[in-house]
RNA sequence: GGGGAGGUCGCAUAGUGGCCUAGUGCGCGGCACUGGAAAUGCCGUAGGGGGGCAACCUCCUCGUGGGUUCAAAUCCCACCCUCCCCGCCA
């Protein structure tokens, strides 16, 4: 959520910023409208209250029977009025609440113009793509034969889009979340276990609602929903509160499986495990200090590619453009990995700096000086890593010519010295 | 799931329709006293919204949301949460 002062008071900044990722400066002047409209309602209503409650206490103290009835007749009215008011700034307030939450982020002025995500530019990569004396072979034929990956019997047990691991797939997998878990620990971020399903003012906080509703996963009978990430539960841990300023930046890392609906993405990548309804992901999350948040932006990033490095897999990091820039964030780098099978760059990892966009709706908040007003924190996310791509990139880039997999060097301790899968 | 108790300022508690502009103690901050400290005394100690150049004025919040009333921490309704007992059960 962006703070209705700046629009207030930088309006056609706002619009020109907003404008750069496609926004309609329209947008910008509902929220405006209603705005104006609460707050002359409100001048209204409170001068009535004021005028009432001063006027209720004289009727306490009043001896005089005859006045006192008149002064009550009299308040009878004004309360009417007041009620009336009430509803009007209840709805108009909504409304405001409404078009302001469809409001995306501002693009950090260092983000680079563009429409789509062909535009985004990448401005970092590591590690030479492996030279194969064979033809390398995509992950799901590789996961097939090894007997690791059972795509069959997941849309049996939950329909398309679902898969089974087994064996030393699914130990593998388990192994990766253990050892990032382990390495974000040493980078500094303490590990939190979250519940997995969520009320729903949590799916708020964060930013998925209302915009993602079609791709959540929800409980009707409890109203709970499923979380599509870490970053939602993890968001609210600190929502409703002051952080001690002493106390940031608070780093965090959390692993949650994620579920999401993918209604959007219909169609796209159905082949292999790739993009599923259900998958596990290791996110690091931050809340910072704002005058912090971007030099924390590029450590995330740092983090994130030092978990691509470790395991010895080709990578490159692009800045995205305004056009492919997610709704909570104002600059995001996304993280690929190479996957020499499918011949495909896989995003493993995305960083953003939402600045105080979720923290506003969370109301998260620090005192930067004792005695001083509470403002709202920064926070950041960036996956370390997505599961099912980070498999896939291990499975084709570390396959071997009689189709077995070797097991990258930092992960062998996590399979109980297994060094070869096949 | 059933029964009971309870949710008030950072913590502990008082408050059963107008004297609550929510008191008191503790904690915390400042000042005074002191060679310095302890003790003591004084002052201050929530968040948000609206108005105003400002001083300041004003509205809302006593778990949450409704309702009754001129007036609600206080009365009524619903819900949430915590604790205790019983039942069931990974």
């Amino acid at each position: 959520m962006l703070d209705i002062r700046l629009l207030r008071e930088q309006t056609d900044d706002v619009k020109a910023q907003l404008g750069r990722a496609g926004v309609e400066p329209a947008a910008v002047d509902a929220v405006l409208a209603y705005d104006e409209q609460r707050r002359t309602l409100l001048k209204e209503v409170e001068a009535l209250k004021a005028t009432r409650n001063a006027v209720s206490k004289e009727i306490g103290k009043m001896k005089d029977a005859a006045a006192r009835d008149t002064k009550i007749a009299e308040m009878r009215g004004v309360g009417d009025r007041i009620a009336e008011l009430d509803r009007q700034v209840a709805q108009v307030e909504e409304q405001q609440r409404m078009a302001i939450l469809e409001l995306r982020n501002l693009p950090h002025p260092s983000v680079p113009d563009g429409p789509d995500e062909d535009h985004n530019v990448v401005i970092a990569q590591e590690g030479q793509p492996r030279a194969f004396d064979f033809t390398p072979k995509p992950h799901w034929e590789l996961g097939e034969q090894l007997g690791i990956i059972d795509f069959e019997r997941g849309v049996k047990i939950s329909g398309s889009r679902f898969y089974v691991l087994k064996g030393l797939g699914a130990k593998l997998q388990r192994a990766v979340i253990q050892w990032l878990l382990d390495l974000h620990g040493r980078q500094g971020y303490t590990e939190v276990y979250t519940p997995f399903v969520v009320k729903e003012e949590t799916v708020w906080a964060s930013g998925q609602l209302p915009k993602f509703r079609d791709n959540l996963y929800r409980d009707v009978e409890d109203d709970l929903w499923l979380v599509p990430t870490a970053e939602v539960p993890v968001t609210s841990l600190h929502r409703d509160e002051i952080i001690d300023a002493a106390q940031l930046p608070l780093h965090y890392c959390a692993y949650t499986p994620c579920f999401r609906r993918e209604k959007m993405s219909a169609g796209r990548d159905v082949r292999g495990i790739k993009r599923g309804h259900q998958f596990d992901k290791v996110e690091m999350y931050k809340f910072v200090h704002p005058d912090t948040s971007y030099a924390e932006l590029e450590k995330l990033r740092a983090d994130a590619e030092e978990c691509c490095r470790l395991l010895g897999i080709p990578f490159r990091t692009k800045a995205l453009c305004t056009g492919d820039l997610g709704f909570a964030a104002t600059k995001t780098y996304d993280v690929e990995m190479w996957a020499p099978g499918q011949s495909e760059w896989l995003e493993v990892s995305s960083c953003s700096n939402v600045e105080a966009f979720q923290a506003r709706r969370a109301n998260a908040r620090f005192r930067p000086e004792p005695g001083a007003r509470p403002e709202f924190v920064h926070t950041l996310n960036g996956s370390g890593l997505g599961m099912p791509r980070t498999i896939i990139a291990i499975m084709e880039n570390y396959q071997q010519a009689n189709g077995s997999i070797a097991v990258p060097e930092v992960l062998r301790p996590y399979m109980g010295g297994i060094d070869v899968i096949g």
